[in-house]
DNA sequence: AGCACGCCGACT
DNA sequence: GTCGGCGTGCTC
């Protein structure tokens, strides 16, 4: 029997299987989606099984030299959307194996140096035989990080082989194990161990008396650490467990990130409207149907509930639900809303849990404990069996997009997994991509609408202010007087205020009056951002730091100036403005932290703020009674962007961020700060219609010849070297017009806005197409040609349907 | 990704 | 003459 093993190296000339002989002991354990470690080369690497087969067209053929799995880890449909996803993103088919497993089923190499012959190294290497000491042998990198110099006389030794060098491909997939206690004999015979103890052995008495006590003697079966909190002795628990008079297990344990108790909850009864939207998807599951459903629906029209009466029709039928819902609004209280309603039924996965947690969680579907899974954008590669449903919240959100390889979008993935199943998709959104909008008008999904919030609060009153009339009246500071005065009588009557602005730090750039001067990063083509916690001027692209000096560094005068306002700006405003409001501030830098994320809101929920200030990750799924006020402070810094998703993003954002006022008792009243109040973008935003939006959107975007009418291919290119990269990009541009249809639009190559980062000189080429069947037959080809470079050499990579032109 | 093979500059 | 730089090519 022979393998075809994918070997886990995402690079182009090994992106292809490799066959290996199958050893006899192994032939009714091996099954495709298996992961082994194989002799590669002269190392030992890990590799995914993706076929069995009895002959090869290779002779010499080398075995497996083992099976790291029990059961596969890739089930027969991913090893098939893992090729298809490697084919349509053009990326090696094991970088896509690996997006679609936990992080640990990643194998940890290990290159580890034995001594062979201790006398002779001894001899020749005395330094290097110190090191090892009576060790028989040590970590290569333990080994090198000491001295570099060793390089030479371990290289030497190596050759005169009183060394070697052996590969560790250790499996890190380690199932949590805790020792549980119980008694392996008669409560009878315990008594007449016990009396048998000598009163030296006053912790033994104490443990085992412990155990001859319990009425449930028989079945109790306590951990170790529950008896050495109730104060026993661990040692003396092992001495019993040594007499056989005890025993204890390891018993394998699913880590439970969520330990409080949740309260269970029961459906709610919908409004006509909900059931309208609830029954359609019912009937296509029952019809074995695939259909995708776009759930357009005002914010607080009840959409959730809609996705958890449809997920208990999935329970019902014995099939599998994936919910998407956005990193950012995966906050403990989504989770306790399908905890709630499903309990033990549901896994959670999002990037707060530890790589243990994640891979229990991920365990308990594989093994199809659970039936529901509720996470971010890599939860749509759940290995369930039988789905019955796929529900991606929030279908709008750009982090569906993974922005390294693979680079998939969550929402394609699951319409074609719910095609292989035969089940229906959700999407749901209150502000629809263009793309999933113009779907649905033209039938190709099914179109939902809810246009009432299911307690029939009306939608928050918004007004906007127009920060160029503010700043004629002499006001030049980053709060109008409307929303200022806003902000002070929601403190007087104890209500709360959100507000919002895109930037993070102090002030965007500084810049010398005198002479024009912007400092910038070194390293990228972008100004540093002041951040005024360390006064330090900060790249948001490569994290490079540099203190701030008062003189211009190229004209010397003493004039620079902090221009641009971001989050700490606001916070000290406000502190200044208001000196009573308790604010807090919710951005990158105050969240980096575990668990801080959580902890700010909880604050925020207990009325221990007044005022919460924040980046795009106060944007969502945030629903506190008390706030009553929502203040967007620059709407239109994303409307400057080159990026055609401009408008559609401040559209979403700024309905997004008014939608948290008055969601409950309060009225909710929402004030929008924008140089450009007669946008579109703001002003349907304000009005809350998306359909006057998307018309608008559209009529543009079909004069630009861009999605939703025109696919685009995005292909980027980076070397330390500009003329490198320009050359490069010149080259391909030529291949793509060589080889693409006349009916495709080919751009660049261009330098785009951010020309260079981390010291990488950046070249662009874009294509626009309707129907290209050579295309991905190309972009493989560029891939193999541009890709095999080195580490310092030209970089390139593809980007099929880009969320952002950057 | 590693690692060897292979062809040109500064040293014992 | 050799050590060692990193450009190219292969791993079942």
């Amino acid at each position: 029997m022979i393998a075809e093993v994918y070997i886990d190296i995402p690079a182009n000339p090994v992106n292809k299987p490799f066959d290996y002989r199958v050893p006899e002991p192994y032939r009714d354990l091996l099954e495709p989606g298996m992961r082994v470690t194989v002799p590669f080369g002269r190392t030992r690497r890990l590799g995914f099984v993706t076929a069995l087969k009895e002959s090869s067209e290779f002779t010499r053929l080398k075995s497996i030299d083992a099976i790291e799995d029990h059961l596969p880890v890739l089930t027969t449909e991913l090893l098939e959307l893992g090729r298809w996803l490697a084919d349509t993103t053009v990326c090696a088919t094991v970088a896509a194996y690996q997006a679609m497993l936990p992080a640990v089923l990643k194998a940890d190499y290990k290159k580890v140096v034995k001594v062979e012959d201790p006398k002779q190294l001894k001899k020749q290497h005395p330094n290097l035989a110190g090191l090892f000491e009576s060790k028989g042998q040590l970590l290569w990198a333990e080994l090198v990080k000491n001295d570099v110099n060793l390089l030479t006389s371990i290289n030497h030794a190596l050759r005169k082989g009183s060394l070697s060098i052996h590969q560790l491909v250790r499996n890190q997939a380690t199932a949590k194990h805790v020792a549980v206690v119980s008694a392996s004999v008669s409560a009878e015979r315990m008594k007449l161990e016990y009396s048998q103890l000598s009163d030296r052995a006053k912790r033994q008495k104490e443990a085992l008396y412990y155990f001859i006590h319990r009425s449930d003697s028989a079945t109790f079966h306590p951990t170790m650490q529950a008896l050495t909190n109730e104060g026993l002795s661990r040692d003396a628990i092992l001495k019993l467990a040594e007499k056989e008079l005890l025993r204890i297990d390891q018993v394998e344990q699913f880590r439970n990130p969520y330990k409080r108790a949740i309260e269970h909850t029961e459906p709610l009864k919908l409004t006509d409207e909900q059931a309208n939207a609830l029954a359609p998807i019912l009937q296509s599951m029952d019809k074995n149907e695939h259909r995708v459903f776009l759930c357009h629906g005002v914010t607080g029209s009840g959409k959730t509930e809609i996705y958890l009466q449809s997920i208990q029709h999935v329970l019902e039928r014995k099939q599998q639900a994936i919910v998407l819902v956005p990193e950012i609004s995966l906050t403990p209280q989504m989770v306790v809303r399908f905890k709630g309603r499903f309990g033990d039924h549901v896994a959670v996965m999002h990037s707060g849990l530890s790589r243990g947690e994640k891979y229990d969680e991920w365990r308990k579907i594989r093994e199809e404990k659970v039936q529901v899974v509720v996470g971010a954008r890599s939860a749509i590669f759940a290995p369930f069996n039988n789905l019955g449903l796929i529900i991606i919240d929030e279908e709008h959100e750009s982090s569906y997009k993974q922005e390294d390889m693979p680079r998939y979008h969550a929402r394609d993935i699951a319409i074609h997994r719910a095609q292989d199943h035969q089940c229906p998709v959700v999407l749901g959104s209150a502000t629809p991509s263009l793309e999933s909008f113009a779907r649905a008008r033209k039938q190709v999904y099914t179109l939902l609408s809810l246009k009432q919030r299911v307690n029939h609060r009306p939608l928050p009153s918004v007004h906007i202010v127009d920060l160029r009339e503010e700043m004629r009246q002499g006001n030049h500071s980053v709060f109008s007087k409307e929303l200022l005065e806003k902000i002070k009588d929601r403190l007087q009557k104890k209500e709360q205020t959100v507000l919002f602005l895109n930037r993070r730090g102090y002030a965007t750039f500084v810049m010398c009056r005198s002479c024009g001067t912007v400092v910038e990063c070194p390293h990228c083509d972008i100004s540093l951002t002041y951040h005024r916690a360390q006064h330090l001027l900060k790249c948001h692209y490569c994290g490079y730091e540099q203190a701030v000096s008062d003189t211009c560094p190229t004209c010397g005068s003493d004039a620079m100036r902090f221009f641009g306002t971001g989050t700490q700006k606001v916070e000290a405003e406000l502190s200044r403005l208001i000196p009573e409001a308790r604010v807090i501030r919710m951005d990158v830098d105050t969240t980096r932290k575990k668990g801080s994320h959580e902890r700010l809101l909880r604050q925020f929920g207990e009325e221990k703020a007044d005022i919460l200030l924040g980046t795009q990750m106060i944007a969502k799924g945030l629903d506190f009674p008390k706030v009553t006020l929502v203040g967007v402070l620059a709407a239109d810094s994303l409307l400057h962007l080159a990026d055609f998703r401009a408008s559609e993003k401040t559209f979403q954002l700024v309905t997004q961020v008014a939608g948290r006022a008055g969601r409950h008792d309060l009225p909710g009243e929402v004030v929008i700060q924008s140089y450009s109040p007669d946008h579109y973008a703001v002003l349907d935003a304000a009005r809350h219609d998306y359909e006057s939006f998307y018309n608008q959107e559209m009529a543009l975007r079909r004069l630009g010849s861009y999605p939703p009418f025109y696919y685009l291919v995005l292909i980027c290119l980076t070397h330390p070297e500009p003329a490198k990269v320009a050359e490069a990009a010149e080259r391909i541009a030529l291949i793509l017009k060589k080889h693409l249809s006349d009916s495709s639009q080919i751009y660049g190559p261009v330098v785009p806005a951010v020309a260079k980062i981390k010291d990488r000189y950046r070249y662009q080429c874009m294509v626009k197409y309707k129907r290209e069947p050579a295309l991905l037959p190309v972009l493989h080809r560029i891939m193999q040609h541009f890709q095999e470079g080195g580490k310092n050499g030209l970089q390139v990579s593809i980007d099929l349907n880009p969320v952002a032109l950057m």
